[in-house]
DNA sequence: TAGTCAAAAGTCAAAGATGGTCAGAGGGTG
DNA sequence: CACCCTCTGACCATCTTTGACTTTTGACTA
């Protein structure tokens, strides 16, 4: 194996599959010990290789009793209407109330939120809620909504 | 369990679900001594895992007799529950994304939102997801959680 | 009753313990 | 040679632990 990245991708993937459980909990300290490298090196190896797309999640904690917690997760099956929703977003500058209202009834009628999710959504990213901030909300709309679908593309 | 102030957080809630009552009494001094730490140690476990917003009520005395009372608050209604809430997002200038997390998670203890929701809100006001808007981030943050339990308080 | 003292608990800031970020250097490959 | 990964380290953010100093309370005493 060429590089030390490789190596402990390698390492963390076995790690994860031994053990039965879902996740899998490190301390970066350690693992940057282990393999005599930095520790902003497993950052970088978690980055590059243990990406929401590939079908991992990566939490952790900072500070006495530190961790990284990694977790397998199952991709969405519906990758493609995410996908092309997120293009309309790319396309869409100002994300008015209306085009809001679309892409969640859209994820609505693709089985990806309840109703009561929806309502529940579309209130938080009304004019109304995001308040006088009249030129951020279309940012900050985009923003929320780009975290929603991150988090529904996978289970 | 990583570090002492999870093991007496733990304990603590361990005594707490064991004594039928609705509040217990602690001396500061006996918890440090049996896990063998300073007493300040016990203010922070409670600052930190006992607040409020997470549906705690501390009392204390000091002196002679002193003690620690640390009682779950019951409250029947939701109506009181989101008020309760409301006046807790009064109290507090700047909404961090742990205290957006101890609402959301108290929200879904009350049984008013689903751990899926949770899960969705608390990544939709995730510091991630509102970007670098330092400042802003914690007025949205109110705007949006109040719009929620508006919401939420006609189901 | 007022003063004193010891026994709690509270506060706060510094130190300690982790992990995160980022920009630039290093290296391999077409 | 250019480009894209990798690797590194300085600096940052967050959470926990510790201890010196403060405040409160009740019992005891003058």
């Amino acid at each position: 194996m060429r590089n030390i990245s490789d190596v402990i991708e390698q390492y963390l993937k076995q790690v994860l599959k031994e053990s039965q459980a879902e996740a899998i909990e490190i301390k970066r300290q350690d693992i940057a010990k282990r393999f005599e490298c930095v520790p902003s090196q497993i950052n970088y190896v978690i980055n590059t290789r243990f990406t929401v797309e590939k079908g991992y999640l990566v939490e952790s904690k900072r500070g006495g009793g530190g961790y990284i917690r990694i977790r397998r997760v199952i991709l969405h099956e519906k990758q493609d209407v995410l996908v092309s929703l997120m293009d309309i977003l790319q396309d869409h500058p100002r994300l008015s109330e209306q085009l809001v209202e679309n892409i969640l009834i859209r994820l609505f009628e693709e089985g990806m939120l309840s109703e009561r999710e929806v309502r529940l959504l579309y209130h938080l990213l009304s004019d109304e809620a995001l308040g006088l901030h009249a030129d951020d909300r279309h940012l900050i709309r985009r923003q929320q909504l780009l975290a929603l679908m991150k988090l529904l593309s996978y289970h």
